[in-house]
RNA sequence: GGGACUGUGGGGUAGCUUGGUCCAUCCUUCGGGGUUCGGGACUCCGAGACGCCAGUUCAAAUCUGGCCAGUCCCA
């Protein structure tokens, strides 16, 4: 069983030794990582000595991955915790973001925030019995309070139904009391055995997740679809094109009715789940007596739902828009929207400083996020600390710039422009605009090409592509498509599949002439 | 749960086989000074490590045992 216990002297020895800390790359030992270190190559155009380039993106993701999480300053993953990574301030500011983007669209459908306890007495965590069974392996428990054991342990909230659903109960009353839509954004923990990766796999998670109740399963159904097309506009603010797949039975998430999960396609043939929406029917509000005097004077049990989301879709972004030069977020996710350096020199005097400095101030006061880059460096060390660090556009004022009142724009995909300052909030906000344009139409041609169709089940065998098939429905046959891919069914896209083609044929495996459109893949 | 491997400054490493030549190599990083500033500048000075605990030995980064942490493979 595991417990919240952590060896003292260890916290102690290793916290010292990152009291300093200003480093970039990651600390456990990692044979490929240093295979890719020895790798070194000239940046282009660069005089001074050899950099150290980031692994290939494309061979060594995973390696290229924690690279780019750690020198971009994301997240500090020295904590002596598995799984539990420090939030730097530029990382924090990336998940600012992220939360103001969920939380706009979010309340944009109706939901309200609260917050529950982290922790659920054990008698109300076991009420539901395939939900704890789900995350019987995954819990943390407290069990004493001081040196005395607890009388009713407490599990320490992996996902808070447990925690919500009693006390929604003595909430909803009648009918008059619905919809119930509420979220919550905290902190929930899992106790992972597997390898733990910063955003993507971890045991403190960063979660969003929306419980509702409803009054029947038709307005539980429809929750489900406003929750897909919040997602949708969320996912535009990442410029992250996804697809909504309906789980396999065998695959539904602990207690559901059914799982619509969000998957995006990451690498050759893999997947990456970032959120899901669950329809649970009746099968919380029963063990939790969630009822509700009808018009009609019966009683009746809500239907309910829920929409998860996490800190992964952080992961995601950098996983899907990041390139060789390191991070690359898009505008609304950004930490800072805008970078302004200043080119000094001998002759100029203050005069790019004054431009920068006039630059920040009128960016600002309209809101955005803009930062002052006036270290003592070469603004050549700057444009690839930026770069590395995902920022959108960055602004390059020299003298000549500031005797014409403009500046230099240069976004994070190469594009290059010229901005006038008497127009600039203007000329910034269209290059940001024209910025992220291109990057979802980037992410999108991408991520149209990762998808293939399969004809038959030898046609999975080493997969490069996330593969579309027809499929009877059968768990057999599910079953003979996950071996053959070594991966996943995925399940059935709800809505358009990624792949538009006649549905004609039979499954797959068994040749069943009934059939739907599936995915499987191999999940990350 | 079973097996294999790994642990050296903030990050990456050399040294370990055959103990001494190691108050530990190199790159990067960090602090201070000067010069410089349109794609990773230069220079001078300085800072920083053998995972932990025992054992063997005249002598341990190096050998042995235990512990802790991490990585990979299998169930």
């Amino acid at each position: 069983m595991a417990l919240l216990a952590c060896s003292a002297r260890g916290l102690t020895a290793r916290v010292s030794s990152i009291s300093h800390a200003t480093a970039t790359f990651p600390s456990r030992a990692s044979p490929k990582w240093s295979e890719a270190r020895s790798e070194r190559l000239i940046a282009p155009g660069s005089p001074g000595p050899p950099m150290a380039a980031l692994p290939d993106k494309k061979t060594d993701f995973i390696e290229w991955y924690l690279a780019v999480v750690e020198s971009a300053g994301l997240s500090d993953k020295r904590y002596p915790v598995k799984g539990m990574n420090v939030w730097t301030p530029y990382g924090f500011r990336a998940r600012r973001s992220l939360d103001r983007i969920m939380i706009r669209e979010i309340e944009a459908t109706g939901s309200e925030a609260v917050e529950f306890p982290a922790l659920i007495p054990q008698t109300e965590f076991a009420k539901e019995k395939e939900h704890i069974q789900g995350f019987d392996a995954q819990v943390y428990w407290v069990t004493k309070g001081g040196a005395n054991d607890l009388d009713i342990p407490l599990v320490l909230r992996p996902t808070s139904e447990t925690a919500m659903y009693p006390v929604f109960a003595l909430w909803i009353r009648s009918h008059q009391d619905l919809p119930l839509n509420v979220y919550q954004i905290v902190n929930t923990f899992r106790y992972e055995t597997k390898t733990t990766r910063p955003f993507i796999r971890v045991r403190e998670i960063h979660f969003f997740e929306e419980h509702t109740c409803q009054v029947d399963e038709a307005a539980a159904t429809a929750r489900v679809r406003s929750n897909l097309a919040a997602f949708e506009k969320m996912a535009a603010a990442f410029a992250l094109p996804f697809v909504a797949v309906r789980r396999p039975e065998w695959d539904k998430f602990a207690g559901a009715y059914y799982s619509v999960a969000l998957d995006i396609p990451v690498g050759e043939a893999r997947t990456l789940q970032i959120g899901s929406v669950h329809h649970y029917r009746e099968n919380f509000s029963g063990p939790y007596g969630i009822r509700y005097e009808a018009a009609d004077g019966t009683s009746k049990l809500v239907h309910q739902t829920t929409f998860g989301l996490s800190e992964r879709l952080l992961g995601a972004v950098l996983a899907v828009h990041g390139d060789a030069k390191g991070a690359v977020f898009p505008r609304e996710l950004a930490p800072y929207e805008v970078i302004v350096i200043p080119i000094l020199s001998a002759t100029a005097g203050d005069v790019p400083a004054r431009a920068a400095n006039e630059i920040v101030a009128t960016l600002s006061k309209v809101g955005l996020r803009v930062h002052l880059d006036d270290r003592n460096d070469r603004p050549g060390a700057k444009y690839y600390y930026w770069e590395l660090r995902g920022a959108p556009l960055r602004l390059e004022v020299g003298a000549r710039e500031a005797a014409a009142r403009s500046a230099s724009a240069v976004d994070r995909l190469g594009q290059r422009r010229t901005v006038q300052l008497d127009s600039l909030v203007a000329d910034v906000e269209s290059a940001l605009a024209a910025f992220d344009s291109a990057l979802s139409m980037k992410a999108r041609s991408e991520f149209g090409q990762s998808f293939a169709l399969a004809h038959s089940v030898e046609e999975l065998r080493d997969s490069k592509q996330v593969r579309q098939l027809l499929w009877c429905g059968s768990e057999e046959c599910g079953h003979a498509i996950e071996q053959a891919i070594d991966g996943a069914l995925l399940g059935t896209p709800e809505g358009r599949p990624p792949i538009e083609a006649p549905l004609s044929g039979g499954c797959i495996v068994c040749g069943e002439i009934s059939v739907r459109w599936a995915l499987a893949a191999r999940p990350l």
